[in-house]
DNA sequence: CATGAAAGGTCAAAGGTCAT
DNA sequence: CATGACCTTTGACCTTTCAT
């Protein structure tokens, strides 16, 4: 049902129109195609999933530069004519605009063509590459798949953060005054709850529910530390120099143990802080937390590049949902060499308080937290030798975290709990398991009373 | 998707149309132009509509306000660019015109600047359209200069970086197979030659100089180990699993020392390979470089909040100097955390091998790498306690640092040396330094012979 | 051979420029 | 400042290529 009808340009044909004679491009001018920029890592990883269906009208039809009707996908990115054309004479004739204002203009239909610097910087973002533009009058045949950036999404993230999250606390903050300050022991049961809600929370994201369980057991192990304190920091945004933990206890800048208090004020000056100035949002806190999350830098990783590509697509989506505020989204990814510094510090000051008997650390904190091997007693003190980076794990041999990583997923009941309870027995046998030929072999039986990784995934 | 048959209307029509002579200018703005009830836009091809009695040449050659030559339709009316251009200014600007007269006036080629009311009044009568009037567009004229965020430009970055490289190892690699295989102290050397380029490079920064003697410090001394890392890793990107130092001896991926392979493995596996996947750039690098130093978060600075100010530039430098690709910036942003706790591996293990007495640590790494308490015996054990946080030190005491911050300049003569030379005498004395009252004061007379970051500066 | 996604091209009608 | 002759950019519409 198109217009068949070829051009029969009735119509006012010839009035004159004088078309402008020195209409050509000035083709090729300094046209350079990028030296093949071998396409690095993030391709199209075409979702092998089972169910990806929905491909979301809205996001596929509109125009990811500037909301318009998309009329396909054109470069890279799903995009209107108008923003197809414009992209590819920008490349073509390798342009270079500036922004008059401060390279943060709003690019919607209305407003794409009042800056072409910033309408060409989110034709980039949003996936363009000038490599698919092609010289001028040939083909290439090269029918080069645009990245699909992944199928990671804002929705499942803030879903899996809403269903591990305390309610109580969010709805009414109550007066910081009644609240009782933590001492060690609140401090580490409070840790042991936020991470098996972690762990839950990690049990939330199909992709990561994809992956194998030793790699499951490696990410939930890599950076827990982290995870705890980018919790407690968003926690206590609300507050004034007071760092208010999971479980309701407070940690004020000054007054508790010595030890304590240099990690909160660490986190109240180098993370609550930072963090209130940009005003995070909740979308910016799940694609932080998930990049955090997908490091594929984990020791012991069989399936790292599946990892990377989930972090990449975390960044992108990070990098996305802030868009609208000039260097927010760098600001943002630098909080997290931050974010690392502290928790490496926490985690020897834990370390530490355990060696002088200070700390009761059960076993789940001390595979996350402290390396695996739990369940010894403080004999062999993990000095810059036996364990050079507290925050990584050499291997991901089984343990307490190994078991239960299959378990189905335990509905929260209500949100009424803090504490996921212990998954239900039943399936405890692990076949997959032993994959790895770690040097030690535990065999931890009490998953009832003793929550460990694998028992709670 | 295609445009449904329209109804087609003859574009053509007629202007002359006689409407309500009584319109007043603020009326006009709602005024809707009966004969056009057509859909106004598709423009170019015509309907496919029977035969269209061929428009009158006159009609269509002629400006339907003023009569003059037409070239083309504007806004809904055959017209000239005078009355084009004079009916979006209007709009544009949103005037209100006054007839002097009694709205009658002539508007033809030669009166039709006499009264822009009737002139206007004629316009819309024409078929005009405000609605066809777009909102304001980009400049054409690129001869705006964009303007900065600060005072940071890349090319001052870029040239720091060109002052204090080696360039025979930039010019040629020579092949690798004759360079020799680097021995503890070999490391040590270069890592010292490294420190003592890294104090050059950074004077060669205005916004550098400007901060205080203890600020200049503090920044050295901080994250000297990530230096140390991400210029090894660069200076290796050409080389296949193998580490190229300052001092052209190698680090094979294996075949080292023990101590060594382990953070030369990852140095390999965690950073050389993103950065060739990604193909770093030169700018990128000097960016990522000055992230990297402007830590804002160091302890000791007075002035963090003009740090902090700095690394936020370098920052959206980066992001900018990489915005044609997608997540590239996230992805370089991320090393930052891999570096990070790759440099703190190193820091360990340098740690350690000092106080088995395998290494041989001189004041300047003491000072730069390992912390302070430098020209000390190797009485005290730096465990979790005393310093849990290797690359950030406490204080900003003086010592080997403090002195010579405030030398000029010291011109590379011709690249020859890879080692600065020390400080020319003089100037030794500074009396702006004892401000902090650390515990420990040290003073170190032997700047001849033994480099400190104060004798660099 | 037909089909459709995604390259390419066209050009009326927007926009902007800058002596006057 | 406004005008208008002259030039650039935009984007709706259309053709061509190529994998399926």
């Amino acid at each position: 049902m198109k217009i068949s009808g070829t051009s029969l340009d009735l119509s006012v044909t010839d009035y004159g129109i004088t078309l402008d004679p020195t209409f050509t491009m000035l083709e090729f001018d300094g046209l350079r195609v990028l030296p093949v920029q071998t396409d690095p890592l993030i391709p199209g990883h075409a979702p092998p999933s089972v169910a990806v269906p929905v491909p979301q009208q809205s996001s596929m039809n509109l125009c990811a530069i500037c909301a318009d009707r998309a009329t396909g996908k054109h470069y890279g990115a799903s995009s209107c004519d108008g923003c197809k054309g414009f992209f590819r004479r920008s490349v073509r004739k390798n342009h270079a605009y500036t922004c008059r204002f401060s390279r943060q203009c709003v690019v919607d239909k209305d407003k794409r063509n009042q800056c072409r610097y910033c309408r060409l910087r989110k034709c980039f973002r949003a996936g363009m590459r000038k490599e698919a533009v092609q010289n001028e009058r040939d083909r290439i045949s090269c029918r080069r798949e645009g990245q699909a950036v992944g199928t990671l999404t804002i929705d499942v993230l803030m879903q899996a953060e809403a269903f591990t999250q305390n309610p109580s606390q969010n709805l009414m903050m109550r007066d910081i005054n009644s609240k009782k300050i933590a001492c060690v022991g609140d401090v580490c049961e409070s840790m042991k709850q936020q991470l098996l809600l972690l762990v839950e929370w990690a049990k939330r994201i199909p992709e990561f529910c994809e992956l194998s369980v030793d790699d499951r057991v490696a990410l939930l192990r890599a950076h827990s530390a982290e995870h705890l304190i980018l919790g407690v920091a968003r926690r206590s945004l609300p507050y004034n120099d007071i760092i208010l933990l999971g479980n309701d206890f407070i940690i004020p800048f000054r007054g508790t143990e010595q030890e304590m208090s240099k990690v909160a004020a660490r986190i109240l000056e180098e993370l609550v802080r930072p963090l209130k100035e940009l005003n995070i949002t909740d979308t910016e806190f799940v694609c932080l937390k998930t990049i955090v999350f997908f490091a594929p830098d984990c020791p012991g990783l069989q399936c790292a590049q599946a990892v990377r590509r989930l972090r990449f697509q975390a960044q992108v989506l990070l990098d996305e949902s802030t868009s609208e505020q000039r260097g927010r989204f760098g600001e943002l990814l630098l909080l997290l060499t931050t974010l690392q510094s502290v928790a490496w510090q926490m985690v020897e000051q834990l370390q530490l308080m355990r060696l002088l008997g200070k700390a009761n650390v059960d076993s789940l904190l001390m595979e996350m937290l402290l390396g695996e091997e739990a369940t010894r007693g403080p004999e062999a003190l993990p000095a810059s030798e036996s364990n050079p980076e507290p925050l990584i794990f050499s291997t991901a041999t089984e343990s307490v975290l190994s078991r239960g990583i299959l378990t189905e997923h335990i509905p929260m009941h209500n949100f009424t709990s803090v504490i996921l309870p212990v998954p239900s027995s039943g399936l405890s046998e692990d076949p997959l398991l032993p994959t790895h030929t770690g040097p030690e072999v535990f065999t931890h039986g009490q998953a009832a009373d003793m929550p460990t990784v694998h028992t709670c995934l």
